[in-house]
DNA sequence: TTGTAGGCGTTATCAT
DNA sequence: ATGATAACGCCTACAA
């Protein structure tokens, strides 16, 4: 009786069971050319010393660890951790474990996380968005790390993608608002440094107003973190401005329901005297009052797309370099004609 | 020049620096008894030759992974998303990974994927709760994992966590609303097999109105999955018990989101006509209208405390057995007097 | 303080 | 189809 009753190994199962390791080996990892008698004899042997593989040893052996990285700016806010949810469970049908690691929107963290991953040993990694420092890529290169970018929809040979386009829906819900006659806009949006969503939804704003020959000076974009105070606070400044817009575009939901918290504050209707709109699609934003006009993001759509490319990757096979997924425009409560709207000079 | 230019070894680094593999293995783990001077050839080889460790060889080496589990129900709901966020965070200071897996609130699928994580080779876990199937324990004991519950605050020698007491803060939001003159409660909780958070709160409920004598019939107590949505079926529910109760007591912020929508619905003012009480405090929570009356779960706090106490674990430290944060009634909006509440006879 | 050498538990390449 | 056995890359007694 040994102090530490050593945990019975693949060798003992070999020994129990009278064939040799390779066998078990073989029986373990499904490979063919198996008799049925000896796969039975194995599977006994290791249901009855109750064998649990080593997955360290089986790691550096096999050059596969099991388990892929994921690295995104935060759980924090829920699209994110919605696609991490549906990552998780799709990974695990293929019998594959998730390494998380957030980098707090720095890409410096990122490329730092992405080192420690790949140290790690991990089969793949799936980064958000398109914005990555030269050093990622390199990473990926050198080691061979089969990997996979989503939540946007560039077209680039260095970035397979699985995502959605971010400019043309804000585009949409822009022209929708000028459509109802709304002409004088006010921007609430997440930095784009090393963001190219918040980015890309920022010029689809632009884009539309340009388009239809409106102007959107820069005191009518306000940059601000994600928050719904901080939210709230972008809400207050863009009040302040002379004339007061009409219609407030949001780079996402959360900002959107600060804006509305701090409109109902001021006593301004939505979406009587404002109009404003999201990105996201938060679930709580079809349960508000009024309920929010917005961008459905894909999220669960997009974890278990990048759980089964990543696989099939790591695997060997070939997909798609760039799969776009639908992101399409709800239009809710929260947009309306401008009421009290003198029409243009 | 091989067609797959071998990576650097350990070994590459000894020779490169003319010292053998285990000094190069003891700067690598800042080992002490290290001279200045070999530690400075070390590490200009490591640097020259871009040597990036193997970390699966390390693994096997050594016993350790440098990473540790997190089992959760689901990321889905912010409360552990927004406590895996710390955790990870903290825990990369530590120098150690995070593997996530969810078990959408199955002990059974707790138990599996808890399997194939100490498989993986986890240096410790944490689980979310004190309702765990036997075999969870065995497993940990078995292969002499370190771990850790949270989220709870239930003395159990079998488990030691990190979390706060569910149904004392229950109890006091009855309490506060039996004062505010409230005789007619409804409450809406999560499925409570399985979820002692969700037992623990109902309970809590439950004790004060006893204590205060009052009476809460099975039909006034509706049980649903988490979700905006169910919370209004649930609260649409309750609202057709003849008399209709006046305060309703939900076992999480979401569920009174819905119920609140539901109210908003229905014409039934919040809180004139009837209160709502979450759990949790969701960022949300506070900028809603009314702002809703609930309990701060210290998400954040309990994601550090559990990195710091799971890493101390693993390293052979002493730790509480069991450590119980604060969870703060937050008394806002939602909750009144019932204005049109008859004396009770 | 530094070097030598034997594991760590599998997988995978050969034979047979 | 099955069996020997050499990797896999690092850690760590133990020796010097």
């Amino acid at each position: 009786m040994n102090r530490d009753a050593k945990r019975t190994l693949l060798q003992d199962v070999a020994r129990e069971a009278g064939v040799s390791t390779a066998s078990v080996s073989r029986v373990l990892n499904r490979a063919p050319h198996v008799s049925e008698r000896l796969r039975n004899r194995v599977e006994a042997a290791i249901d009855s010393l109750g064998y649990v593989p080593d997955g360290t040893a089986r790691a550096l052996a096999s050059r596969r660890i099991g388990a892929i990285g994921a690295l995104v700016p935060t759980l924090d806010n829920p699209v994110f951790s919605a696609m991490i949810d549906s990552l998780e469970q799709r990974l695990k049908q293929y019998d594959c474990r998730l390494l998380i690691a957030t980098y707090r929107y720095s890409l410096d963290e990122e490329v730092e996380s992405l080192r420690t991953l790949i140290q790690q040993g991990i089969d793949g990694a799936v980064l958000i968005g398109h914005d990555h420092l030269p050093a990622t890529l390199e990473l990926f290169r050198r080691h061979e790390v089969p990997y996979l970018t989503c939540w946007h929809s560039e077209e680039d040979p260095d970035w397979p993608s699985i995502g959605f386009d971010n400019a043309a829906p804000a585009r949409h819900l822009a022209e929708h608002l000028i459509d109802l006659g709304h002409r004088r806009f006010g921007v609430i949006s997440a930095p784009v440094d090393g963001n190219d969503r918040a980015r890309a939804r920022l010029a689809g704003f632009r884009q539309a107003l340009e388009t239809a020959g409106l102007d959107l000076a820069d005191d009518h974009v306000v940059t601000v973190e994600y928050g719904i105070e901080e939210g709230a606070a972008a809400f207050a400044e863009l009040m302040r401005l002379m004339p007061r817009p009409t219609a407030i575009l949001c780079g996402n939901d959360v900002l959107a329901f600060g804006a509305m918290f701090a409109a109902a504050q001021a006593g301004i209707a939505i979406p009587d005297d404002l109009s404003i709109t999201g990105f996201d699609d938060l679930p709580q934003s079809r349960f508000m009052h009024p309920a929010l006009t917005t961008v459905a993001a894909p999220s669960a759509e997009v974890g278990r797309l990048v759980a089964d490319t990543l696989v099939a990757r790591i695997r060997g096979d070939q997909t798609p370099h760039r799969q776009v997924l639908e992101a399409r425009v709800v239009l809710r409560g929260t947009t309306a004609p401008p009421l009290h709207e003198m029409e243009p000079a």
